[in-house]
Parts: structure tokens; sequence; C-alpha cells
DNA sequence: CTAAGGACCTGTCGGC
DNA sequence: TGCCGACAGGTCCTTA
């Protein structure tokens, strides 16, 4: 469910509830996430400090006196801000709870349990966060550092974008949207782009994240504002779920979906060479 | 090393 | 109305 800006949006939904506060204790309901919730996981956690919340990738990152919390919301997770008056109106699927000492609850919900509850003492060291690529609105992430990642890669550049070890935080809604705002086909091979294309690709994805970012993430079928309230925000797509309509920016070519990599692709062919 | 496909799960929707 | 298959925002792991 949540891309990037869903991520960033429910972190800082929380963030204000959370930072300088105490744990008092972590509930754990279903241990069986993508990865099974450690068994220690509540004695780690309980007692400690939070001094800061943030976001690698798509992980919010809760750093404790020692450690770090990280927390992937998969495909269909979302966090939500329980008041201690509050604290008995259970959903289905409501995982774990992060009760602080003032009896607010972190209420993680996720249906499908894609989504993972870590423990690092250092996050940057962790297994899942260590190879990442760079934040897609770094600085770092630039038309230099893609053009040379892309060297000898025969993968589509829908796929590459993708690509985890290269730039984090590309969904697959987002992947198709910047591919059609850099009007690039998703089915070129990722090493055939020209330094201009990739300059304009960079750019794309940038401006498709912030975006939505601003408008408070895309809001689609379950995710949840961290306040509890649904998303407000209806981010327009351009072609994601589109097929078979106009495109918005020809008028005259219908908007196709192909799959590439087992995932749903959207673009035009008219729009996108 | 790269690339491709399977796996993990539940909920929803369209078609018959 | 009921059942069944297809599909859904992620990403790791295995195999070729």
């Amino acid at each position: 469910m949540p891309e990037l800006p869903e991520v960033e949006t429910s972190c800082r939904g929380i963030a204000p509830y959370l930072q300088q506060q105490t744990v008092s204790q972590l509930v754990v309901r279903e241990r069986r996430l993508r990865w099974p919730v450690a068994a220690e996981m509540e004695a780690i956690v309980a007692g400690q400090r939070i001094e800061q919340v943030s976001r690698r990738a798509k992980y919010i990152l809760i750093a404790l006196q020692r450690g770090h919390l990280m927390l992937h919301l998969g495909m269909s997770g979302s966090v939500r801000i329980i008041e201690p008056t509050d604290a008995q109106s259970f959903k289905k699927h409501d995982h774990f709870d992060l009760v602080l000492s003032n009896g607010v609850i972190l209420r993680y919900n996720d249906p499908r349990r894609f989504g993972s509850l870590h423990f690092a003492e250092q996050a940057t060291e962790h297994r899942l966060i260590k190879g990442l690529g760079v934040e897609p609105l770094d600085g770092a992430f630039n038309a230099a550092y893609l053009h040379s990642k892309a060297k000898g890669r025969k993968v589509a550049i829908k796929i590459f974008i993708m690509n985890q070890q290269v730039v984090v935080g590309v969904g697959n809604i987002y992947a198709s949207e910047a591919l059609f705002m850099a009007g690039i086909s998703p089915q070129r091979v990722a090493h055939s782009l020209g330094k201009a294309e990739f300059a304009k690709l960079v750019e794309c994805v940038k401006i498709v994240l912030q975006q939505a970012i601003d408008a408070g993430g895309t809001t689609l079928q379950n995710f949840t504002q961290s306040d509890g309230k649904p998303g407000y925000f209806k981010q327009v797509l351009s072609v994601y779920g589109r097929a078979g309509e106009l495109c918005l920016v020809c008028k005259k070519n219908e908007i196709k979906k192909i799959v590439q990599g087992q995932r749903a692709t959207f673009f035009c062919s008219q729009c996108q060479k």
C-alpha cells in the first residue's frame, strides 16, 4: 500500500506524539509479520525513551536511547495514534501497540502482514537497510549517479528505478507516473537512456514524490492517516489505473496497461518514447 | 554479477 | 446471492 510519500506522511503524523516520550510497554498480538517479531522485542523496548522519529527508504525509524525500532508498512500496513480513552477500540488486524507512559498508543494495523518490526543497535548497519540505494529526494540522486548505475543494465527502466539498491522509495504507482512525466517509455532498456533522459527522469521522480508528500500522500483504499482519520487527499494520478482512458497530455491515445516483473505498468505509447 | 520468477498474506471486485 | 479467479501500494529469496 504505502509508497514513500505515505510513509513520510505517516512518519510526520506520528512523530509529535512519540518524540521525547517514554515507552511503557510493547504489546504484540500477532508476531507473524513479514518476519516474525523477535521474542525479545518487548523486553528491549520497555522503559526506553524515544529520541526521534525519522524515515529511511520505506522504514519508519524510531530512535530509542539505545538502538532503533525499524517499522516497515509492507503493502497494507498503517499506523494510527490512539488516545488513552480509546485504547479498547480495536480493528481487525491490529497486530501490535507501542504504549507510551502517558497512555497514548501507536497502533499498527496490517491485513496482509507484509510489514515488519525489527530492532537494531544501529539501523544503518542492519542487513535490510545497509545495502539500500540513495534517497530519491537527496542531492545524491542525480543524473550522473543514475547514469553510472545503469551501465550494462538490460532491465527495463521501470524495473530499474524500482530497484531499492539503486534508489529507494519509488514504488509501482510513482514509477509509472514519473516515467510518464518524463516522456520515457517504461520498456526502454535501462542503459539505453541518454544523459538528458536520465536528468529528466531524476527530475520527474523528485517532482512526483514531492507533490505526493505535499498532498499528504496518495490516498488509496486502506491508507489511514496517522491521526486515525481516513486520508483527505486524493492525488491526481496521470496514468496509473487509467488503462483504456485517453491520455491527459495528447488527448488522443489510450493509456495502455502492460505487465513488467509481475507488476502492472501504465503508459501512453504516444507521449512516452 | 544480472535477471526472472516465486513466495509471503488478506481483502475486494468483476464475472458467471 | 454465492462462488471463483484475478488482482492489489513491497521486497526478499531462490534459481538460472
